[in-house]
RNA sequence: GGGAGCAUAGCUCAGCUGGGAGAGCGCUUGCCUUACAAGCAAGAUGUCACAGGUUCGAGCCCUGUUGUUCCCACCA
């Protein structure tokens, strides 16, 4: 093996044997239990960042995790056309050619977007495989393959047939940059430095003006009233009178209406129903005219007048300039607000009147909400819940059409003839009541989200009763961020039920978002992002991924920095080093199994240590908790495994007694072959490159994970070793304090009741303490030169360290010693004084004190017996 | 306006159903000890935000306060 950990030497080419060995394509076997995760799927446009390889991460291990538990484990890869970002990218493209997607025609766009698609979208699959995703790639999906279009005509027209989806005309958000509507979900808010104009509007009756405030005036030209409240006391008499509407020849009524809030700005808002969504509903309540004056790309139009064709950031100037000259500006007032914008290109959002197509969301909410509160999904951690509870609650029509050609359209046609209109899974021919030929299908595309709704059974065949679809679904678990739990995990929840009778899966493990160092979301405009690639190059895969896994609290925001990434290298470089040592020792070596070694205290130690942290990862697996779980491993490695026991086989491997030898060899063999099983969904390549070194089995992938083994549970043993590691400690401090440098053998004297131990333990102590030798005292007299002393659970120490005993010092010492354990006593003390205590507390807990106590009475007696000693 | 999270060592964060405060990084000291200097050994460091309460016992449970981050809704 090599003298360091380098992973790239291994990965790729270890990946590769698992895709060859089809590793991860399962069969399904009606013996087994299924485990099923649906990869949440990433855009085709995207790259590999954080976020993806945090999500990945943490679904590869659990995947692993129950592959290597005897499930029957599918994890389910694929990608999603993501509508607007794809479409971007190729009418990019096309400026670059000087065109325009109309130029070209909706034919050729979408040529060009399947060959951008093939060209591009498999770049983020690469790269998932990169990072050891077992995923089964047989079974790769892609939201607009001939399986999932299927689902998607499938699914609009059952929900068309039974009154739940709808064309209506209502007020949706408009994206003027990308030329789409878009649905509540895709707006975002963000706080803007403006200003309120406050407008004068004049009588017609020329009893002066009215002051309105507004922070659009550009969209007064369109304005069909002022409203007041109607318990508005500085109003109440002129609700009804007229006025001009300023810049226009149009005389406009106050009208009253409870929408507007009493005691706010002047009181008085201008309404302007086709440019925002409550002066809509304003305007339905008291028949106004819906009067548009900005067009679909952000114009004035001709209803603007003289402003036709300016853009409305560019209106809004001339219009306020205008307003001043006529005298008709009262202020102007620095206003900050929130202005909704664009999720996919933060342009604002035009409100905008006009035909869409809906989800009628109340009778899909209901059954959602019910599922999720009767526990059928649950939410980990649970506090996810509420997210989900608030949006669904509060739902509104889901607004499914967008303007768009990349994405499945919507298969609607009308005939040219009689305009009927028709709703079919398959294209229609001929018009079914005219008979009419010229059908000319819907325009517009479906919201990505609506087919990524349907992903966990879509991707599995449905509508087909397919075998994968009967066997694997519903799936088991969803592994995904929280800011899309009501983008896509409650839309799949609602569409679990209503299409397949069931939720989708029982449980949904949300986790956080990946942050930079600063603690500040990772932005291409922030130029902050880290991208894994890189560090995958640099530090491997595994690296990576430990370093994303360790001690992160479920649900919790991480924040990755290098020295996360190097700490990761660094342990993986420790396992790398640990194994290096065991290989290189077995070489020719026949190692037995250990249930024929004569096992040492050592040995016992060891081997209880790791049936107790098998317990513990498999505890905190079955919870999801994957942090804790990989931390336990990191504490069991790097000290219990490598600072201990392999330093305690080394006399044994560097002796000449060949049992003794080759039992060391086969208990370190098993225990580092736990060791790789237990990490082995963790960090999957190093576990596999190690694995191969130790010739037990073709593949770790699918050897059997370890379960605590009785058998293996020395606890007496245990407690006894315990004894001989803080020997060895507290005579290593002995040593540093006095300042005895390494290479300088001692003599050790001992009192104690465990001589065989310590007999048997004086390899250990020779190697790791640097003791010479050792003689059994009954009395500290026995020795007649200076010493220094310490005690343990088990023993007394004594040390003759000649001229380096520096009695000032190991007064200091002992002091402190006895401060610790006279603490202790006292606080023991606290406790067992306690009625209370004595009363209430769990008697195991209480024996347990008074055990400890009697413990401490007998250390702190030695202690103080040493001190005196000395003075 | 509604809701949620966070506040623990210099920094970043763990801490499971309440029962002796932990890790990584950093810091101090000594070590190239035949797996590993990406390492070994020995150390130092905390009014667990604040104030109450429940309890024999609170970092953990309850109430309030302050600070902070985020989500939802959105008033011109």
């Amino acid at each position: 093996m090599e003298k360091t950990f380098n992973p790239q030497e291994f990965e790729q080419r270890i990946y590769r044997k698992w895709c060859e060995k089809k590793y991860f394509t399962p069969t399904p076997d009606p013996a087994k239990k299924p485990f099923t995760i649906v990869i949440p799927p990433p855009n085709i446009t995207g790259q590999l960042h954080m976020g993806h390889a945090l999500n990945n991460t943490l679904q590869d291990t659990i995947i692993r995790y129950k592959r290597m538990d005897g499930y029957c484990t599918l994890w389910l890869p694929g990608t999603d056309h993501a509508s607007i970002a794809t479409e971007l990218k190729v009418v990019e493209q096309l400026r670059a050619e000087g065109k325009t997607k109309e130029e070209v025609g909706r034919e050729e766009f979408l040529k060009r977007t399947f060959a951008w698609k093939e060209k591009y979208g498999s770049r983020i699959v690469e790269q998932l495989k990169r990072l050891g995703s077992s995923c089964d790639w047989s079974r790769e999906a892609f939201t607009m393959d001939e399986r999932c279009s299927k689902a998607v005509r499938e699914v609009f027209v059952n929900l068309y047939n039974k009154g739940l989806i709808y064309r209506g005309k209502r007020m949706t958000h408009w994206c003027p940059s990308c030329g789409t509507a878009l649905s509540d979900a895709e707006i975002e808010y963000e706080e803007k430095a403006s200003f309120l104009w406050h407008i004068r509007y004049p009588y017609t009756d020329g009893s002066g003006y009215m002051i309105v405030a507004t922070t659009r005036p550009e969209t007064l030209l369109g304005d069909t009233a002022v409203a007041v409240n109607p318990e508005d006391e500085k109003y109440k008499s002129i609700v009804g009178k007229n006025m001009y509407l300023p810049l226009t020849d149009r005389v406009i009524p106050v009208i009253a209406d409870e929408y507007v809030e009493l005691g706010f700005g002047t009181g008085a808002v201008k309404i302007t129903p086709a440019h925002d969504p409550n002066d809509f509903e304003v305007g339905k309540r008291h028949n106004l005219e819906v009067i548009s004056v900005i067009d679909d790309k952000g114009i004035m139009n001709e209803n603007a007048g003289k402003y036709k064709g300016l853009d409305r950031a560019e209106a809004r100037k001339v219009i306020v300039e205008d307003l001043q000259k006529l005298g008709l500006i009262e202020k102007i007032e620095p206003y900050t607000h929130n202005v909704g914008v664009c999720y996919r290109c933060h342009s604002d959002i035009e409100p905008k009147v006009g035909e869409q197509w809906y989800v009628k969301m109340e009778d899909l909410a209901r059954p959602a909400i019910k599922a999720v509160r009767e526990g059928k999904t649950k939410f980990v951690p649970q506090r996810f819940e509420k997210i989900y509870f608030n949006w669904m609650e509060n739902i509104k029509d889901w607004c499914i059409s967008r303007q768009l050609w990349w994405g499945h359209r919507i298969p609607c046609w009308y005939c040219a003839d009689c305009g009927e209109m028709i709703v079919s899974k398959e294209d229609p021919t001929v018009c079914p009541k005219c008979g009419s030929k010229r059908l000319e299908q819907e325009n517009d595309v479906l919201d990505t989200w609506f087919s990524s709704a349907l992903w966990p059974f879509s991707t599995l065949g449905y509508p087909e009763k397919t075998k994968d679809l009967e066997y694997f679904y519903p799936t088991n678990l969803l592994v995904t961020a929280y800011d899309i739990i009501f983008f896509w995990v409650a839309r799949m929840i609602f569409s679990g039920i209503e299409h397949m009778g069931e939720v989708p899966f029982p449980e949904v493990l949300i986790h956080g978002i990946v942050r930079d160092a600063q603690g500040r979301k990772m932005s291409k405009s922030l130029g902050n992002g880290i991208d894994p690639l890189a560090i995958i190059d640099k530090y491997g895969a595994d690296s990576l991924r430990y370093s994303l896994c360790t001690g992160v609290a479920p649900g919790g925001d991480i924040r990755f920095s290098d020295d996360k990434i190097e700490s990761g290298r660094n342990f993986m470089n420790k396992l790398w080093n640990a194994s290096r040592y065991v290989v290189m020792n077995l070489e020719d070596k026949e190692t037995v199994d250990i249930s024929e070694v004569e096992l040492t205290s050592a040995d016992k130690w060891m081997l209880t240590k790791l049936q107790l942290v098998t317990a513990e990862v498999r505890r905190n697996l079955e919870k999801y908790e994957i942090g804790m779980a990989l931390s336990k491993l990191y504490d069991f490695v790097w000290s219990d495994f490598c600072d201990w026991y392999i330093e305690l086989t080394k006399p044994m491997l560097y002796s000449q007694d060949e049992k003794a030898k080759i039992g060391a060899l086969s208990v370190l063999k098993y225990v580092l072959a736990n060791i790789l099983k237990l990490m082995h969904p963790f960090v999957p390549f190093i576990t596999e490159e190690i694995w191969s070194q130790l010739g037990i089995s073709e593949t770790i992938m699918l050897e059997k994970y370890p379960v605590m083994d009785e058998k293996l549970c020395f606890n007496d043993a245990y407690d006894l070793f315990e004894g001989v590691k803080e020997t060895i400690v507290k005579i290593r401090n002995i040593r540093a304090e006095m300042g005895v440098v390494a290479t300088k053998k001692v003599h050790l004297f001992v009192k104690t009741t465990e001589k065989t131990l310590y007999e048997s333990a004086l390899p250990y102590l020779q190697r790791l303490a640097g003791i010479e030798s050792l003689a059994f005292v009954n009395d500290k007299n026995e020795i007649k030169d200076k010493v220094c002393s310490a005690v343990t659970s088990i023993s007394e120490l004594y040390i003759p360290l000649g001229e380096l005993v520096d009695l000032d010092k190991e007064k200091v010492r002992l002091e402190k010693e006895i401060a610790k354990v006279e603490g202790e006593i006292k606080r023991g003390q606290s406790m067992l004084s306690n009625a209370g205590f004595i009363a209430k507390a769990p008697a195991a807990l209480v024996e347990k004190e008074k055990e400890k106590m009697e413990e401490n009475k007998k250390l702190l007696e030695k202690l103080q017996q040493q001190l005196e000693d000395i003075l």
